[in-house]
DNA sequence: CCGCCCGTTGTGAACGTTCACCAATCTGCG
DNA sequence: CGCAGATTGGTGAACGTTCACAACGGGCGG
């Protein structure tokens, strides 16, 4: 066995089988029109030459999709890696395969460039980005095939209602609630460093981090700070917060993310501001990593993986109408309190 | 623009133009026997028409692959993401496509689930596992489609120059300069946290983290501790770590990688060791947090990305032997010392 | 002025599968 | 014993592309 001669076809079963090409390709699919003495001949068939069927003819001949592509702005990060290993996990499982690309702001100027990065027209795609040329790709996609397609993205409840494409979690709500966890802390008010977003350095929908934060703090009659804008990686949190964290007026910080609550925390050290004493820091999305700092991050338990896959069963969904409608079901955000937070020294 | 309808086929251009959709296909794919007038009018109503070659029908009628299945063990790690990241940027920057699959022990018992997790035969694949799974996938895919596979890992110069179709680093050497650093620093010797390897808690190749380690001390002179296994959590690593930071005699730790360092630096911390006052960390990989902790990881930088990059220039010159055999370029790994290391208390 | 060759274009057959239909063979019932 | 209806199987045409080869036209050498 495995020679490197060509693999076998469905013609190549059928012959063997003494059946025609359909009959096999029947089997193949498990149809039930064909009689039980047939179908082991084929399968013995089958078997003795290897057999597997290939993919790229099943899909050219308009059979079932059975593949994803997932649009993506930064595999380096957390959530979207952790969406993906969702989705790869849940298509592993109905044997899909999983193509990915990257969105690269870099060479992504046109709407042109974006089609052009989608495999085929027509392609299932889940899409989770949320920086500028991903919301455009949104755009392109939904115009031409929103039956085959869905986006991953911070949503409200109302929005993911709303729109039968879209699946996220209502971060605003995780940031109200961390926000609120400050405040009956004692802090007078809560800064916030923020990761990018789709608009510029704020706003963006309800759902979004910054959003919550501030929403809590005006409906708490307390002074908005305006907030810091960073940028994904560390090294540039760590840069933007070195004011935040020489100001000693300063006695809470809610981070974007937990990179940058990673930077906080390192730049306070680095500024001989004790944490939690002089200064309280919360994170976003419990990365693995966040429990082992020193101290430990408080921080917004995310379920990423469980929404990749609530993602890929919804895009199976509406790809292919026959199957129900996945009910969106994975644990809502949660405040993690470890050892970053506690009330303002006085 | 932009209607639900059918996408347009190599046939719509070719009506469009007035010419034979095999002229089409010479404008399409750059062939240089086509009349300039002839492919300007192609052109033109390729534009008018939206049209994009349909990668699959490709594929199938035996045309360039244009795309590589990436066989990985976990995405979560920072090796294989940061390879994953280089694989996806080469092959984006030429327009091929990228498939994910991963190789989960769970559901990867024989040859055959390994073989059935490949697209297509004959597809050119980038296998980056060294788990027993990973080497099992790595042996059916060299029995059957050599020429189309690429294997990522730890390798010796010696190994990397007899095998064609490897890539990778010499771990080995990385973790002995490693090694060595921290003797030269006064330990007497060197403790070691392990990643998991394919063949058990030991051993693999020559150029294993913990061979490299092992043999510098054996050179020196030097016990040779056990090395103590860990699984590839932080969780894992924090519970395997403590009988050594629980030691006063453990002076120095050689982490597997740095969410193994991270792991040891919280649990000494909490053992009330100081670091690097008591104990001695050193990582590996320098993951993007590791400057960044408190204190900072002294580590083992790796280019994984352009291990990654290289890997899948290896792959094309492979899979057309008419590209020219890439030189493996790519950074030597190299010993980062930040603040986890210093000379024993004595 | 004829034939040859080159540059250009067209024709037909793959590639491996599914889909829509049609044909043959059984079953059971009147 | 015949016939409707179910059950099972086969046929041919798609899908969108590339490959191998044949055909057309014009320029050039003999």
């Amino acid at each position: 066995m495995a020679q490197p001669k060509k693999a076998a076809s469905i013609w190549d079963v059928a012959r063997l089988a003494g059946v025609s090409h359909q009959t096999v390709s029947r089997v193949v699919n498990g149809s039930p029109r064909v009689a039980a003495a047939t179908r082991d001949k084929v399968l013995e068939a089958i078997a003795e030459l290897g057999y597997r069927p290939n993919r790229l003819a099943r899909s050219l001949a308009g059979g079932a999709a059975e593949s994803v592509t997932v649009l993506t702005a930064d595999t380096s990060l957390y959530g979207p890696e952790a969406a993906l290993r969702g989705i790869e996990k849940a298509a592993r499982a109905l044997d899909w395969s999983v193509q990915i690309s990257v969105l690269d702001p870099a060479d992504t100027h046109s709407d042109a460039d974006i089609i052009a990065r989608l495999p085929r027209a027509g392609e299932p795609t889940i899409i989770m980005a949320h920086d500028e040329p991903g919301m455009r790709a949104k755009q392109v996609l939904l115009d031409q095939q929103p039956h085959a397609m869905v986006a991953i993205g911070p949503y409200t409840a109302e929005e993911l209602a709303a729109s039968p494409w879209l699946v996220g979690m209502d971060d605003g709500k995780a940031a109200a609630e961390a926000t609120r966890y400050l405040l009956d802390l004692g802090h007078t008010t809560v800064h916030h460093l923020a990761i990018p977003t789709s608009t510029g350095t704020f706003g963006g929908g309800k759902a979004h981090r910054a959003e919550g934060w501030a929403r809590v703090l005006r409906d708490a009659g307390r002074p908005v700070p305006e907030p810091v804008p960073s940028g994904w990686t560390i090294a540039e949190a760590f840069k933007a917060v070195q004011p935040l964290v020489a100001d000693p007026e300063v006695t809470a910080i809610l981070c974007g993310n937990d990179h940058l609550a990673l930077a906080t925390l390192r730049a306070a050290h680095l500024a001989g501001r004790s944490v939690p004493g002089d200064l309280s820091i919360v994170g976003f999305d419990n990365t693995p990593f966040s429990a082992y700092t020193t101290p430990a991050l408080t921080t917004v338990n995310q379920d990423f993986e469980s929404v990749g896959r609530g993602a890929f069963e919804l895009l199976r969904h509406r790809v292919d109408g026959s199957i129900p409608r996945p009910v969106p079901g994975w644990p809502e955000p949660e405040l993690i309190v470890r050892e970053t937070s506690g009330p303002p020294s006085s």
